[in-house]
DNA sequence: TAGCTTCTGGAAAGCGCTTGCCAAGGAAAG
DNA sequence: CTTTCCTTGGCAAGCGCTTTCCAGAAGCTA
């Protein structure tokens, strides 16, 4: 029959049972080191605290240090394993460090992801890290300008991975260059006919894995058909819904590249489903290697990019003293040739359609 | 050239600005139902507010108001997919609201679980879910009793899901039934010879699950053998390595039961390196149905658990009026069979082992 | 015009903590 | 036995907001 609400146990409950005043029992806390406190009193103090179950009020101590110890990372869905692995990384160093992490997933809604940049601005986390590609939006970029500029200035480092249109220290994957190298990759194989998935324009890195791939095949004077490139939503269902569109319209190919790891897990099931083969009748490739893609049926075959890693170096960015100049890391992504991937036979069906 | 670290702007400043008070100011942002304010003031507060980007700090409304508008989700890791995937619903009910999540991976580590608990409390979380199983392990519970207890008389709301030593509202999933009946499933295929690959004991989970599956084949006359059973890490290298041992023990089997679908991962990977063929010398079942299991090769037969539906659901309970009695909603997993499993053959090969 | 009620704006008291500054007491120095 | 310095506790001033209470201005009723 207890109460629903006594409030919390404050600074003063504790300080007035040790007998002491509340700067005392505040120096015995924080361990302020510049200043001595008698034992007795210390361990009174202690106690007083123990006995209470104190917990300071993060929010009056943020209020009174004026500094906070949260860091904020927006993602676009952290159930995307691309995201959860980058966010384990990214936590584990901010862990490391004492922070605490403040996780927000936009679903790739632009404004949303304004919405929370602000949010964690009135957090006053000690860096915003932004963990999904950009917006190629004007509107989004002049509305993110706006909360990061005064952020910033207000002493807020801010981080990213994937091109932004802010000049933001930055974990750079090199999608272009990679989507290029896995085009020649594919190209050594001996394919020819090719097909893409794509996502979203709007995002950045779709539109250079996109033009990375595609300039790569025109360099060796292969062309893309118009038709054979389908857009579709960047996760798992748009890669099953945009291979359904690439069979509908019977595109003739050998292989097919999907923006990302994501969607070419939709892609095999919607091939599997239609008694597509791959590698046989079609090989099949992605962008990322999220850890779980090397378990597919058939694994594989993708642009490998350190996950873990990146999310440790944008916090590690973001964290660091910052500097006059601007941080930009490049990451680059290897080729990484599974079983989804065969070398063009001669005679394989090139009509992509149900079996 | 500008400087490090102008402050933020303040609610005084975007008050003078507008030439009214602090009061004023305050009400006109917050909009402030029960009071009118000239629209002429409003409208100098609102354009002052906006031409200095300003954004109210949050831990000063949080002190003045006694009442914030975070949550806190304590996870193992989240990047296992199936803490992602409860983290997703979980945080989707939460925006929905308004509110802000805070996201912990504890590793497993059952003292960083409690360390994080503190955390949030100090935070005022207006709410503490915790996602993952409970560890059977005396310290840990005390140490959590010690945090909750006083968490809960301030007012703050806990949830969790799957079981706990705590008596906070919950979401169960139905582990020690729902093995069994995944035991059933498989005794109906056939299989007499069980081998299972399981995780930390101290895990309330999986202890249910082992306990579910040994019970009903004992039910049914059937014994899992001793060396049959191996223990391991709750991840996708807990489950590789696993295998290897049972590879190792040359183990007589013809169905593997993985006490979630992470092991079952590792599992299918050290099978297929081994040259063991699922489902024709094994048949491998998983628990949870992360949404990856059904594109892997071959798609995993296992529990379905409705998982974003869990965290939807958590959040929920969190979120509802406190009642007087304790809230707990069982949540039953459906037996999924899909390729990784088969009636077993009279002439399959029993002694599990490199081919 | 007097007497009320209703509106609106502002002053000020916190919310729970940190920290600069002061002062009392003891130790060290002369 | 002074004088000076150091140690250590406490007072009180914030940190940036919200909200209660007050008071002056208006609007109404008679």
């Amino acid at each position: 029959m207890t109460r629903t609400g006594g409030p919390h146990v404050t600074l003063e409950q504790v300080a007035r049972r040790a007998g002491v005043s509340l700067a005392t029992a505040s120096r015995v806390l924080n361990g302020d080191g510049s200043r001595h406190v008698r034992d007795e009193l210390k361990d009174r103090v202690l106690s007083s605290a123990r006995a209470l179950h104190y917990v300071a009020n993060a929010h009056a101590q943020t209020l009174a240090r004026a500094t906070s110890s949260t860091v904020g990372l927006v993602t676009h869905d952290v159930s995307d394993p691309y995201f959860a692995h980058i966010a384990r990384g990214a936590m584990r160093v901010a862990t490391e460090q004492g922070l605490l992490v403040m996780l927000a997933s936009t679903f790739r809604d632009s404004e949303r992801e304004v919405a929370y940049t602000s949010v964690l601005r009135a957090q006053r986390a000690r860096a915003i890290l932004l963990l999904g590609s950009g917006f190629e939006d004007r509107a989004y970029t002049n509305a993110m300008r706006a909360e990061l500029t005064p952020y910033r200035s207000a002493g807020g480092r801010v981080a990213a991975v994937s091109h932004h249109d802010f000049s933001v220290d930055a974990v750079l994957p090199d999608n272009r260059g990679g989507a290029a190298e896995l085009a020649r990759a594919l190209l050594g194989l001996g394919h020819r006919r090719f097909a893409v998935l794509t996502g979203p324009p709007r995002l950045t890195t779709v539109k250079h894995r996109f033009q990375g791939f595609r300039d790569a095949l025109a360099e060796a004077g292969v062309e893309l058909a118009e038709d054979a490139v389908v857009e579709n939503e960047f996760s798992q269902t748009g890669g099953y819904d945009g291979t359904l569109e690439l069979l509908r319209r019977k595109v003739r190919c050998t292989a097919l590249f999907c923006v990302n790891d994501v969607m070419a897990v939709g892609a095999l099931e919607a091939l599997r489903e239609n008694g597509v083969r791959v590698p046989d009748d079609l090989s099949v490739a992605g962008f990322d290697d999220i850890p779980i893609v090397r378990h597919l049926n058939p694994p594989l075959s993708t642009m490998h990019l350190p996950l873990e890693e990146i999310g440790e170096r944008v916090m590690s960015l973001a964290l660091a003293e910052p500097t006059r100049r601007r941080h930009v890391e490049t990451v680059t992504p290897v080729v990484t040739l599974r079983e989804s991937t065969a070398r063009v036979r001669r005679r394989s069906r090139q009509a992509l359609s149900r079996a």
